[in-house]
DNA sequence: CAGAAGTGGAGGAGATGGCTCCACTTTGTG
DNA sequence: CACAAAGTGGAGCCATCTCCTCCACTTCTG
């Protein structure tokens, strides 16, 4: 309502635009360092602006959010859609499986947005949906080619992301790629038929490392 | 340091003595609903008695949670030594990580116990820490007899029974048993060999399941 | 029945987070 | 240049949460 509610195109003032997207910039960066959790006052610091200006030009966090993560979806889509286009299908979904970790590893607030069904994001939302059909037809490509074991379904994806998910948020402090290994674990275990185990493509964590892992797991909400 | 601090055995009197059981049993249900997070005042509120009743009995949550979880950790190490002895290594294996899913599904706070690195907790860790040994032998006895791959380590297992407690706790109240599912497909994952998949024990999701699944996801911390 | 033991729960203290407000600065236009 | 409109910053208010204390009162026990 404070932003200009008449004339909604009316271009902001030079200075007011360059603060705009200092507050963009220091947003993606917070968010995908700490998730959605980020306080407005702590994106402020971050973009060295006042939270006045940050409240008056994202009226709240999800217009911030909304307005951040639709393009990112949209790009993770079309990186499914070349998965789709690969020339094995069990290769394609296994790089699609494989790039979902590694965006959700380095970015929390994309891993949030994208797994969470975070309420009121319009174009979040609607990017999100393009992903179903996509995860329909990769998995059932691989099927068809008798790799991908199939008492699967689709829906198994975004919930074996999950758990990987789960794991990497864990991980990440101690050995930020320790989820190659258990994707590859699980990747093993989707497979059709399997002669003989795939090799690991990470090794795996000693005591120490499993135990600090562990303390930085944090139980779900209270 | 309120509970008789020079006699400390000195017996409660009657009704206080009933209180204490009380408050035990309203913590071990709230824990096992709601994590360790639940405050004394809910527990309190549980036991029907004031929360100046708790915290004059047990001055600070820990030692309610470390009295309380102590003779859990100590069974469920029982049950895993038993998995030792199974005629077959891979089934004792299998049951082993069967049942600790079991427990972390239906008991929030034992899970919280058993896999963060909660401090201060004196006789949970030193409970905690018989499980290694008896891990480490259910691994290297299925890796000896060729059922479990050889790259495997004992390390894993705590690992990858944090992944599929973090699906069970996004699940529980959609279907409480789909994480057997995806434990199907993770010990597949982990066999030496497998001429075909393993029939999965459950049935998939559906899309609206899914997504009450995901909207029940808390990400970590702030 | 006396006095020791135990109780309850209002409320203080301290975090934390969302957001507003307005005296001030900056910009752009005539 | 001058001056109105646009924009700014951050102290500080309000609400929420949780932990925990305190003490007038109740209940037990010898």
């Amino acid at each position: 309502m404070a932003t200009s509610p008449i004339t909604p195109d009316r271009p902001l003032r030079r200075d007011a635009e360059r603060n705009r997207q200092a507050i963009l910039a220091a947003a993606r960066d917070a968010f995908a360092e700490d998730g959605l959790g980020v306080t407005l006052d702590e994106i402020a610091r971050r973009a060295g602006v006042g939270v006045g200006t940050v409240y008056r030009r994202f009226p709240d966090k999800e217009q911030l959010i909304d307005a951040l993560f639709e393009d990112e979806i949209r790009g993770f889509v079309a990186l499914a859609e070349e998965c789709l286009r690969a020339e094995d299908s069990w290769d394609g979904l296994q790089r699609f499986v494989e790039q979902a970790c590694q965006v959700h590893a380095c970015d929390r607030g994309f891993k949030e947005v994208a797994l969470s069904g975070v309420h009121g994001l319009e174009r979040v939302s609607r990017a999100r949906e393009l992903m179903v059909p996509v995860v329909t037809r990769l998995v059932q490509r691989a099927q068809a080619d008798g790799k991908l074991r199939a008492d699967v379904v689709p829906t198994d994806l975004p919930l074996i992301q999950l758990m990987l998910g789960a794991l990497s948020e864990c991980t990440r402090d101690v050995d930020p790629d320790a989820w190659r290994r258990y994707l590859g674990i699980v990747m093993d275990g989707l497979r059709a038929r399997c002669e003989a185990p795939t090799p690991l493509a990470h090794p795996g964590l000693d005591v120490a490392q499993v135990q600090d892992a562990m303390r930085a797991w944090r139980p779900a909400a209270r």
